[in-house]
This record gives C-alpha cells, sequence and structure tokens, in this order.
DNA sequence: CGAATTTGACCAGCGC
DNA sequence: GCGCTGGTCAAATTCG
C-alpha cells in the first residue's frame, strides 16, 4: 500500500507547499529539502548527513518510509538511529535516512537528484516541516511529532486518494471517448458501405442507360450487381407501403403497374419481371441513392447456419409465417417468414434445416427492416446487415472476390475465418452465409479456427482474421447491442446524406480514395472487427440460448 | 373470436 | 412451349 503512493507524491508535495515553512526556505533555494535547509540553519555540521538523508528520500521512497515508520514504531526507529537528529522528525527522517544509506549514501548524489526532480523537493517539504518546525519540540515530546506525522500521512492520504479519484474519472472520460471512436468507427464503417453501395448504383445506372435498347440479360455481367437496380423498385414497392413519405418518393406509377400486374400487390414483384421498368426508371427517374441501396440490400441475402432444435432461431423479431414448401434436394421443408413488427417491413426469412445434418437450422435474411428494432434484435440485425453490405460492397468493383479493398472490409465485416461464411455470387440472389454451427470459441480466445466466423469462398485469411476473433470473446455482451444499434441508426442517417454535396461522380471519386483510406482504417483495427465478430458470437449464445426455451414464435 | 399457421394453388423465372 | 422450381397468396385450419 505504501509503495502504491509513489504515484501520489505530487499531492504531498502540494501540501508541503502550502506550509509557510517551505516557502521561506523555497526563497532561498528552489529545489533544496526543507528539512535540509533547517538542518543547515541549525547546525552546518549537519548539513551534509541531513542533505544526504533529504535528497536520497525518494518520493516513492519516502512515502512508504512513511508509512513503514508507522507500522512499525516510530520511536524504536529513532532511538537506534542518531541521536543527533530530532527524536520525533528524526524517526521519521532516521527512516528516511537509514533507507538511504542502504541505497546510497553520497551526498552529491543526493543533491544532484534535488535538482533533477521536483518530486524529492516536494518529499523533503513533508520532511521538512517535522523536521524543520518541530525539531525542537520534537526531541523534547516524540508523541507530538508522531500525531504531526500521523496527520501529515493521513492529508497525503487524503490528497492520494482524490488523486486516485481525478485518475478515475479521467479513465473514465477515457473510455467514453474510446466508445465514442468505437462508434464513430462503425458509423464511419455503415456510411463507407453506402457509398460503396452508391457507387455501385451509379455504375449500375450508367449501364442500364448504355442498354437501354438490349435485353435485360445483357445488362449485369454478374447476377448480383443486377439485382441492385432491380431490387430498386421491389424495394421501392416495399418502402410505399410502409409510410406516405416514401410512397411518394417512389411514385405512383409503379404502383399502379404493381396494381395492374394483379395478385402481388403486397410484395416486391420479381426482378426479373420488373427489370425492364427499372431500367426505365432508372434512366429516366432520379431515384435517391439511399432507395436504390436499399433496394440492393434487399435482394441480398444473408444465410445464417445455427445449431438449433427449435423450429426458427431466435433474433429478436416477430415473424409470420407464410408460406411452406418443399425444396429441391432437402427432404425438409421450407418455411417462409416475413417480419410483422411493422406494417410493410419488407424483411423475410426462410427457414430450413439442413439436408446433411438436420440439427443445423439455415436462417436466409432478405432485406432490411425499416422499424425501430428491440435490443435482442438488433445484434442479428445488424449482421445481417453488416454482411449484405459487405456482399454488396464486395460485389459492386471487383469480380475477384475477397481481393479488392472493398473486400478488406469485406473481411473486416466478417473477420473471423475463411471457413465460416460463405460468398456466393453464383446463388439466384447475392447470399452471403455465417455459418455459426462450429463450435463456441473458448473462453481465452486461443481458438479462433473453432469459433463463429464468416469466410468468403475463393480465399483464406486465416491468419488476418484470428486476432479479432480472439478479442471478439473479451468485448463486453451488453456492449454490442450498443454498438451494433448505433451503427443501424447511423447506417439510416447517412444513407440519407449521400452525395448530399456536389455531383454524385465527383463524390465518388473523392471518395474512392477516403474508402481505401477508410477501408484500410478499418481492418487494421481489430476493435471495429472484434465488435462485429463478438456480435456473431453472441448470435451464437443467443440462439442457443432462446432456442432452448423455444420462444421462437413469440418473437 | 382473433391471430397465427397450414396448405394447396397460383405466378414467374429459368432451363431444356 | 413445357416442365421444374422458388416464392407468395389466401382460404382453411388450428391455437390461445
Amino acid at each position: 500500500m505504501d509503495r502504491g503512493w509513489s504515484g501520489l507524491t505530487l499531492d504531498s508535495s502540494s501540501l508541503d507547499l502550502l506550509n509557510p515553512n517551505r516557502i521561506t526556505h523555497n526563497n532561498h533555494r528552489r529545489f533544496s529539502n526543507p528539512l535540509t535547509m533547517s538542518r543547515i540553519d541549525e547546525d552546518d555540521d549537519q548539513k551534509t548527513k541531513i542533505s544526504t538523508n533529504g535528497s536520497e528520500f525518494r518520493f516513492p521512497v519516502s512515502l512508504s518510509g512513511i508509512r513503514d515508520r508507522e507500522d512499525d514504531d516510530f520511536s524504536s526507529g529513532v532511538a537506534g538511529d542518531n541521536d543527533r537528529e530530532v527524536p520525533g522528525e528524526v524517526d521519521f527522517f532516521s527512516d528516511k535516512k537509514s533507507r538511504v544509506c542502504r541505497e546510497d549514501e553520497d551526498g552529491f548524489r543526493v543533491k544532484k537528484e534535488e535538482q533533477d526532480d521536483r518530486t524529492d523537493v516536494n518529499t523533503g517539504l513533508n520532511l521538512r516541516t517535522t523536521g524543520n518546525a518541530k525539531s525542537d519540540e520534537s526531541m523534547i515530546d516524540d508523541g507530538e511529532s508522531s500525531e504531526m506525522e500521523d496527520k501529515r500521512a493521513r492529508n497525503e492520504l487524503v490528497k492520494l486518494q482524490d488523486e486516485l479519484k481525478k485518475m478515475t474519472m479521467d479513465n473514465q472520460k477515457l473510455r467514453e471517448l474510446l466508445t465514442q471512436v468505437s462508434n464513430s468507427y462503425t458509423s464511419l464503417q455503415m456510411h463507407l458501405v453506402s457509398l460503396m453501395q452508391q457507387q455501385q448504383q451509379q455504375q449500375q445506372n450508367n449501364k442500364v442507360v448504355e442498354a437501354a435498347e438490349k435485353p435485360e440479360e445483357t445488362i449485369v455481367p454478374r447476377q448480383f450487381i443486377d439485382l441492385g437496380p432491380t431490387r430498386a423498385v421491389g424495394e421501392a414497392e416495399d418502402v410505399s407501403n410502409s409510410s406516405s413519405e416514401d410512397r411518394t418518393r417512389s411514385g405512383g406509377s409503379s404502383a399502379a403497374e404493381r396494381r395492374s400486374n394483379g395478385k402481388r400487390l403486397g410484395r416486391e414483384e420479381s426482378p426479373e419481371t420488373e427489370s425492364n421498368k427499372i431500367q426505365k426508371v432508372n434512366s429516366t427517374t432520379p431515384t435517391t441513392f439511399d432507395q436504390t441501396a436499399e433496394a440492393t440490400m434487399r435482394k441480398a441475402r444473408v444465410s445464417v447456419r445455427a445449431r438449433s432444435e427449435a423450429p426458427m432461431i431466435s433474433d429478436g423479431c416477430q415473424w409470420r409465417k407464410y408460406g411452406q414448401k418443399m425444396a429441391k434436394g432437402n427432404p425438409c421443408p421450407r418455411a417462409y417468414y416475413r417480419c410483422t413488427m411493422a406494417t410493410g417491413c419488407p424483411v423475410r426469412k426462410q427457414v430450413q434445416r439442413c439436408a446433411e445434418d438436420r440439427s443445423i437450422l439455415i436462417t436466409t435474411y432478405e432485406g432490411n427492416h425499416n422499424h425501430p428494432l428491440p435490443p435482442a434484435a438488433v445484434a442479428m440485425a445488424s449482421t445481417t446487415t453488416a454482411a449484405a453490405n459487405m456482399l454488396l460492397s464486395g460485389s459492386m468493383s471487383s469480380h475477384d472476390g475477397m481481393m479488392n479493398p472493398t473486400n478488406l472490409l469485406a473481411r473486416a465485416v466478417l473477420p473471423c475465418s475463411t471457413s465460416m461464411a460463405t460468398i456466393s455470387a453464383s446463388a439466384p440472389f447475392p447470399t452471403v452465409t455465417l455459418d455459426l454451427t462450429h463450435s463456441p470459441p473458448p473462453s481465452n480466445g486461443s481458438n479462433p479456427s473453432s469459433s463463429a466466423a464468416a469466410t468468403t469462398n475463393n480465399n483464406n485469411h486465416n491468419s488476418l482474421m484470428q486476432r479479432p476473433q480472439q478479442q471478439m470473446t473479451n468485448l463486453p455482451p451488453g456492449m454490442l447491442p450498443h454498438v451494433i444499434g448505433q451503427a443501424l441508426y447511423n447506417q439510416s442517417k447517412f444513407s440519407g446524406l449521400q452525395f448530399s454535396g456536389g455531383s454524385p461522380s465527383t463524390a465518388a471519386f473523392s471518395q474512392s480514395h477516403a474508402v481505401a483510406d477508410t477501408i484500410t482504417a478499418l481492418t487494421a483495427d481489430p476493435n471495429f472487427t472484434a465488435a462485429l465478430a463478438a456480435v456473431i458470437s453472441s448470435m451464437i449464445n443467443g440462439s442457443n440460448h432462446h432456442d432452448g426455451q423455444g420462444n421462437n414464435k413469440s418473437q
């Protein structure tokens, strides 16, 4: 405990600064030890020796010495040490002295320390008060001096405690700052994804204009790129159902067309069916970028594989089953659910058991929620959103999967490993699969490969992924919903601000550089990746936990 | 009785 | 053009 005071030396010194005696001595010698000065005034013969004591009296040591003396026995120390020094004060000093002598008995060296370090001066001040003011009296009355020492020690303790409180508060402030930085990270990432989607959309629009006279099959070389604009209409439809504002934006014509098509008023039409319409809309109508980005997101799918005996994994949302089909190649039926937490929410999911291992539940999410999510649903929703963003951002600028900077972001979003998530561009819809069927990571996070992870199908980044994976187990679970919720909030907020200034092309160009830098920063920071990885981890735990309760339907 | 689920039917896209 | 498949609707049924 005594040692612990060492860092708080300054406070004790401040106490000394308040001492008039000290001030007097400081006038003579700025860094001199008050005690030393007093000694000098009293007796030049003792000066060297006393100076040695004061100089040797290093701050941490001095405090510990004080405490030690208190703990042990002042009188004994005084008597045993030196009669020439003041009994009570001497006690205090003698202890220091003896300690000093043990370490170093060179007086010159002591002086040097005094000049070099204020800490020593401060410490001496404390001692000085004892030695200087009380020196005569203390020799007469040891008990009184002991009380004084106790008072000083207590004062120092109080000061130290205050300092500790200050430091604690500073630490807390730093933590808050760190949290803010983390949130900024997340929001920045989301913004980045949005920008990438905008770029993609812009490119897509250009392609659409060029291919206006051509059949739809020539529009996009890669299937899921095509899904963006296609989805734009579908998303607009979904959005139009949910809010009048969005309805105004999407335009009534498309709704009329939808109704003219007959039956499927409540759902988006198939991408292929509406592709031509979409192309027209994209080429002639200034569709907002966030709409198109959402549309792209709507088409992207995130498949989650998790072991569960329950019919559905718990993701915090309310779902209503609207269909069930027997899928080809799987004896287990596929169930179709739509989110019922808000009217018009476009999010749907498919649940199907794995044919090979029926204990594995494959849940495929599609679309973004257009309503606030409960905390329990934030983790899953944010994960799927991040995965979809990753997928789409990765799809827009490269045909090489995860090799481009965009997919570095993907690796950041889904950092865990390469063996547990798959991005499929060959599927009817761009799909990223999160394989959560692997056993959770050990508590020490020493085995990254065994935990839930995201993977691309064409790259191995295990070494890159492992660090974040390790860290994700150390994240406080309660922090995750907050972080992700903030991410979602920021994402939605940013989506509405996209290209708010300047032409899109200019913005895209200027942002591409910022994007690259941002990606680099994001991928280099394990905290960000760890946060997302932790979300995935929480999903595992959450699903396992809730599945045991069988409350999936009650969501 | 209302809400949720089931289930057969319908529609569209895709491949042959 | 036909069949297959995925996806959705909506009436029927079940559940609370």
